[in-house]
DNA sequence: TCCGTAGTTCAATATCATCGAACTATTGAG
DNA sequence: CTCAATAGTTCGATGATATTGAACTACGGA
């Protein structure tokens, strides 16, 4: 057993952690992955192509201790979900308003 | 007269920009007090108090770049507006969600 | 003209991101 | 059980960005 992911309480994240790990384009096209999907992905399935897995795996950890995602293990992958509704319940607004504002920033229409 | 300031224009703005900018606790503080003041504040009335100007001066130029002030000279000092209006509409909620957010992480109640 | 105020620019150091290489854990095949 | 493949993690080095003191610029007032 490899050491289990930490998932900080939603009470004790931050604004500006949750504010820093959308900043970056990597990580927020994770997050528009997995919010467009509707479901869980794997790492691989998330990050953009091409991406080194080291450099994958230091997002993902940002994102998880700013508290946007939960990861499991799932045998020998690694499955993330968003915590959309924790973090729209303790920031109203800031997730929904990104993730809209990131679906138009990329395309007229996407079939999300 | 000094170099103007360049102040791009709002549909040339990027979402991971303007986050960018407001991840940082000293340029979101900024953004809150000139939110809260309803009117222009300059440099130094706008960021903490004992943050060295060098400092500040780079914050004001990310906050100039990503779009969300504009900085005009008067006199000896530089005058900071919001340009929320624009921004609110190039990415509908997500300035006003975040300074709710921001309020709200600063205190029960603000008369903002 | 000289001084004080407000902010900028520069250069040095400290902090963080990226990515290849080596490693770990788990699953499935033989 | 062993071997190999898959999916990620950890480590170390290099490059990029942030912070800050010191020197500088611009303006307004005495």
């Amino acid at each position: 057993m490899q050491r289990p992911f930490l998932h900080p309480p939603i009470e004790t994240i931050k604004l500006e952690s949750v504010l820093y790990a959308l900043a970056d384009p990597v990580r927020l096209e994770i997050i528009r992955r997995i919010s467009a999907g509707g479901c869980p992905l794997n790492c691989s399935a998330a990050a953009p192509d091409n991406l080194p897995k080291s450099t994958q795996s230091h997002h993902y950890q940002i994102l998880r201790e700013a508290g946007l995602i939960t990861s499991e293990r799932r045998g020998t992958e690694v499955v993330n979900t968003l915590r959309c509704a924790e973090v729209e319940k303790r920031f109203p607004g800031v997730i929904s308003a990104i993730l809209s504002a990131a679906a138009v920033a990329r395309k007229p229409e996407c079939k999300s």
